[in-house]
DNA sequence: GTGAAAGCGCTAACAT
DNA sequence: ATGTTAGCGCTTTCAC
């Protein structure tokens, strides 16, 4: 039942090094022979044994996806459609897709040590915030090939990424253009990069619009709906003038929807909100949430590329790849539709 | 650099295949010279080259889930933590997750055979619908071990899978009991045997309540929010009457609860809503979405727990691993806290 | 309890 | 353009 590459070899009439030519599509095999090699494969349902073109080969096939559970669950679509596009181009390059789930930086230090040991990998594509550059010091100590997504805490790390300065500039440029003036920022933690490239455009468009960036207040939030809800609550509690939200992802968005409603404010009459992710429920919020869309589906796909660069011998230490972004506009920083316009 | 066996062998004067067996924990090697063995492995960093010990085991030790696209993104907590509990059981038993990211069922077909004859992975995890079957079946004829999510189309497969008649009937019921009836089903496509169950547990429901389950609307939806929002607003147009909705997932409870709204009618006072899946984001729609928690995490240990009883050798055909579901109720079947009660 | 040796199924020099 | 051959780094009989 399960041939081998001599099986076939042997029924066209040819040696081994000839079929496994032909069937790796080399030049140097007549077309004619090729097409017959090929054609007894197929027949038989031939395809090389992954292990054995990776043990003489000297390569996995393969590439890792180092996942971070916690932030995962939270930009859940992103994830998805991230990994989606990894998976598309792998494919098409005959690479396997390897996903690694961690809790946090010491099992993403552990696991890639035992992709490395073990000669599992490839290559790794590290959707971690990854704080502390430690990740990718492993990486590069272990001589592994490494892209990672958004930008890098230290320098000369191959990167996708949106241009978060840009993403954080236009949404707040946009809150402001429709008068929702000041604007609360709730980010992530700011150990991530992320956090401080939005920041930094947040800031700039205050600047370009000549508003003093001081009355702007900026909430250095945790990660989830719940943090967002809380850090909000405490805002409006304590009586601080705003007219919109801009929050770091969908879910911070949602959740100060809720601390925002909670006070008896309305949304988006009183307080405009925006998230970022553009997630799938985004639209089905209620009004539905305005969104950043930052294309995962293109971020997943542009990390392999730089990946497989790298792998196949296309080395160039300092690439940053920059993805689109643009604004999803919906009823949280507009006017509701439906059911809301009655209540007002 | 990179260490082989033969060279801790030789450092510990002793032969590669004692190494080996040492390595791998056999007994028969004298647990001091085990023990002098490992030490030098370990100051090395010596691991198994992963391809190696595939080629000359015949095992890939990587099992692959096969992930549909489509139903992902829109349950897309639910697939995460799915795949989080896979891979925290996979990693304990030295096995490699690999993924698998499919359109259709053509694709999924067309990826078991490249899996199968590459001999790329020991198992497969089904995160298909799998309405046809015809996916099982080619993993049949490829003798490829496997589980399913979710209950079989065909007999004898192995699977894990919530109690879904029970979850659609402890749903159903919670409805009725707080005086909910009539209740709107928002389904899937009818040929998913999940929704044949919650529709079966629905319905009993109804006749345990003794109430006709004529006077249940139901309606077979697409998977998305936006499905589901055109078919309850529909329902409402044609101005059937309903006191509360229970949607297969929780983007259909969004969609749903969008179309209420959008009718004038207020969430939960004159349409109560319930979902499932409880994915992260319902705890902060507005009011929050109850939902039932179906423990994703869970059914992904459990299904690799299935995988490796077969690929160890212990199999048994018609296993069928059930885990618990619990209602969350929350805002949108109770009263709304906050800003809401003001409004009514 | 440990060692010697034969592969696992390919790829890649090197020959021809 | 095709064939010969030597491994890749392990696991696994089979001896001792």
């Amino acid at each position: 039942m399960a041939k081998t590459i001599r099986d076939i070899a042997r029924e066209a009439g040819v040696s081994v090094s000839t079929a496994s030519l032909a069937i790796n599509g080399d030049s140097r095999v007549k077309p004619e022979t090729r097409e017959r090699i090929m054609q007894i494969a197929t027949s038989h349902g031939f395809r090389p044994s992954h292990a054995a073109r990776s043990l003489s080969s000297g390569k996995s096939w393969s590439i890792n996806v180092i996942n971070p559970a916690v932030s995962s669950a939270l930009t859940s679509g992103f994830s998805t459609r991230f990994l989606h596009g990894v998976h598309e181009v792998a494919r098409a390059y005959r690479y396997t897709v390897s996903l690694t789930i961690i809790e946090d930086e010491n099992e993403a230090v552990d696991a890639l040590d035992a992709l490395a040991l073990e000669r599992a990998t490839d290559g790794v594509i590290l959707m971690n915030p990854s704080e502390s550059g430690c990740v990718v010091e492993k990486l590069r100590e272990r001589g592994l090939p490494h892209t990672m997504l958004g930008r890098a805490p230290v320098p000369d790390v191959p990167s996708v990424d949106n241009d978060n300065v840009q993403v954080g500039y236009d949404a707040a440029a946009h809150l402001i253009e429709i008068g929702r003036f000041p604007i609360v920022f709730v980010s992530g933690p700011q150990t991530h990069t992320v956090t401080q490239d939005r920041l930094e455009g947040f800031y700039g468009a205050h600047r370009d619009y000549g508003l003093a960036p001081d009355d702007a207040p900026v909430v250095f939030s945790g990660k989830t709906a719940e943090d967002a809800f809380e850090d909000v609550s405490r805002l409006l509690a304590e009586d601080r003038p705003f007219r919109s939200v801009l929050a770091i992802s969908d879910a911070q968005a949602i959740g100060a929807m809720r601390a925002v409603r909670s006070h008896g404010r309305r949304v988006p009459e009183d307080v405009a909100i925006m998230g970022m992710n553009n997630d799938d429920l985004t639209a089905f919020t209620d009004p539905p949430m305005s969104s950043v869309e930052l294309h995962a589906f293109e971020l997943g796909r542009a990390s392999v590329g730089l990946l497989l660069a790298q792998i196949e011998g296309v080395y160039e230490p300092e690439t940053r790849q920059i993805v689109d972004h643009e604004l999803v506009i919906r009823g949280t920083t507009g006017f509701p539709e439906g059911s809301l316009e009655g209540n007002s």
